[in-house]
DNA sequence: AACTTCTATATCAGTATGATATATATCTTG
DNA sequence: CAAGATATATATCATACTGATATAGAAGTT
């Protein structure tokens, strides 16, 4: 999927900033997907420049101007018709274009020519990483105002990818506990 | 994860060409990480430049010489440092570094913009993809004799992240066929 | 008081992707 | 059985992305 199409995907749940949008990315949709600020911001101004977005520049003095994106009627209807003509590309070839690499996976799989205390450490530490971050999709707490954040949470996509991932990390969690004996001792 | 360092692991494995790396990587490994020929390629020719491992070109007449690997000893012993080094990296920052671009689970985040038949196609596609993958992952009959991917199949290693695979993707099957509802209709 | 983390944008060298080219054998399907 | 698709096998390259770094003040922590 495009870095644009990402950005403007985003972007429909309400104003912000890049900053944000990179957030949102860390954070909610840690499971999902990510993009670096070097993706990120200069795909804003090339929204920006073919009118898709529109920028407010709030000046802060002495800090970096916080640029407020927001979607135009244009950027909406090209965000509609890219959607659309990516999940076609989806149905058709079959190929949902997932693109994992898991250093962590590889890791294990490699396991076997790193010593045995080296092993118990990075699977607990996997444990408790995997713990945070239960914690974190599965939250239902307050949070910042942040319309996009609010978007992601009370939409009925938005709840139902936070249960697949934390059904997901479950799976993960326990099937370790129970097997990580067949990597050490 | 260095590339050098996958490619080296998978050929402490065995010998094997670069077109069978990417099949591994594709293959068994597919849920875990994956590198394009234009990754692979380049990595072996500077692994062999380095002496990390050595090339047997069997020529075959009108198709391109195919080109085997061996680590070398040093290849060996230069892995198993690496493998370390980065190991001690993850288990001091916390950072499993693993990257993930879920193009699908964008897809079905943004859904709500999508028309429901579409929906519905999109969730259709996914399950029996799913469904491919989990065979793919616990087929054990009989496979083509190369020794990478014996050696994927039959180590501690190799089970394990077969199994914790095999659940993971279980599990998202499940959701989905529990909670698709919600999506559509 | 010192240190770390958060907010916020920007740049860029190095790395990776995805498409394309080339060439043959083998398998599949109407 | 011919046509088309898929598998084997390597290679290249424009475009895209990452991860690190720079800048800078506020706010929180020790």
């Amino acid at each position: 999927m495009q870095t644009d199409t990402i950005c403007l995907g985003i972007l429909r749940g309400g104003p912000t900033t890049g900053y944000v949008i990179k957030s949102v990315l860390e954070g909610p949709l840690n499971q999902i997907y990510n993009l670096s600020f070097g993706s990120i911001y200069p795909a804003l101004s090339k929204l920006t420049k073919d009118k898709l977005v529109t920028v407010r520049q709030h000046a802060q003095d002495k800090k970096p101007d916080k640029k407020v994106y927001t979607i135009t009627k244009k950027g909406i209807s090209y965000f509609e018709e890219a959607l659309l003509a990516e999940a076609g590309n989806y149905v058709i070839s079959g190929n949902y274009g997932d693109q994992i690499k898991s250093e962590y996976g590889m890791l294990l799989l490699f396991s076997k020519y790193l010593p045995g205390e080296h092993v118990k450490l990075i699977l607990d530490e996997r444990l408790l990483f995997a713990q945070q971050q239960l914690k974190l999709i599965t939250y239902d707490g307050p949070i910042a105002k942040d319309s996009n954040l609010n978007a992601l949470r009370s939409s009925a996509q938005g709840k139902f990818m936070r249960g697949l991932m934390a059904d997901v990390i479950k799976t993960a969690i326990n099937y370790i506990e129970k097997n990580r004996k067949k990597l050490h001792d």
